[in-house]
DNA sequence: ATTGCAACTGCAAGTAGTTGCAGGAGCGAA
DNA sequence: TTCGCTCCTGCAACTACTTGCAGTTGCAAT
């Protein structure tokens, strides 16, 4: 597959290996729908690799957010959530009353990115984020 | 003095107790200057009370976190880092490149919490946030 | 001052994530 | 194809943080 390809270049270009522990890491976060959690990865990978060691997952996956394929996000539940990266970024608003995750559009994180290039001249990543307060509903 | 009358009042409010560990933890806090790990509050307690135990400081810190006396941030070099909350609110642009930390101002955040608010009805707390990327030196 | 209860604490045991190391394996060059 | 330099892996030990529990204590109401 082409899109297979395309990573292995991004690793090499990098500096990096592809190995078949990164193989199925990747696919393991590509094709879940959605965020998926380190432990959640391992269990999966496991499941075709029992030998495969945790901090192989761990450090993978710091190689991965490094070279920015993946984003890490602290929705707030205690383990982070790792995401492969698309053009259709999307972040999160969560409510602290009720748990509730609203889904926010990139552009508001667009600007905020353009207007920190300007005052600035920082060049800021922002993959995903998660952003915590009251929502409308709690907020009666 | 009076800010730790205050402080009394705040958590009285939302249902939670004053004791003697929890004021060296405030204390801790409210007097360092700029931001410190968990593990650095809980050797500075130690040095004064050396029976505080490690769960009682990761537990008072999710409660100040909570009722947002104080804030937790990622800065990426593992550990989170705790502030007191003040009028003047700041965050921290990192650069992945050199691991330069440059100071963005809150109205940033500011106006982006107002959209938000404005399109989603949603309040968002932003406290205390660290964005990575590229800073204006290594983008060369 | 006394009482009662919910919140808090320290302990112990558990989970998540990191690090140092020695052997193994990509992958570019010969 | 073979070689060799690094990077990568699994292991083991470690640090950061969480959770359940039983005893203690703040604090509000009597």
């Amino acid at each position: 597959m082409s899109c297979e390809k395309a990573t292995a270049q991004t690793l090499k270009e990098t500096g990096h290996r592809l190995t078949p522990q990164r193989l199925m890491i990747l696919s393991a976060i590509r094709h879940a729908k959605g965020h998926k959690t380190a432990t959640e990865i391992l269990a999966e990978v496991k499941e075709s690799y029992p030998f495969i060691d945790a901090s192989t997952i761990y450090r993978t996956l710091n190689v991965l957010k490094e070279i920015r394929l993946i984003s890490e996000t602290d929705m707030g539940g205690g383990d982070f959530q790792f995401e492969w990266i698309t053009p259709q970024r999307h972040h999160h608003l969560i409510c602290r009353a009720c748990d509730r995750v609203v889904l926010l559009d990139h552009n508001y994180m667009e600007a905020l990115g353009e207007q920190v290039m300007k005052e600035h001249g920082f060049e800021t990543d922002i993959d995903h984020i998660a952003l915590f307060g009251t929502c409308r509903e709690c907020l009666e």
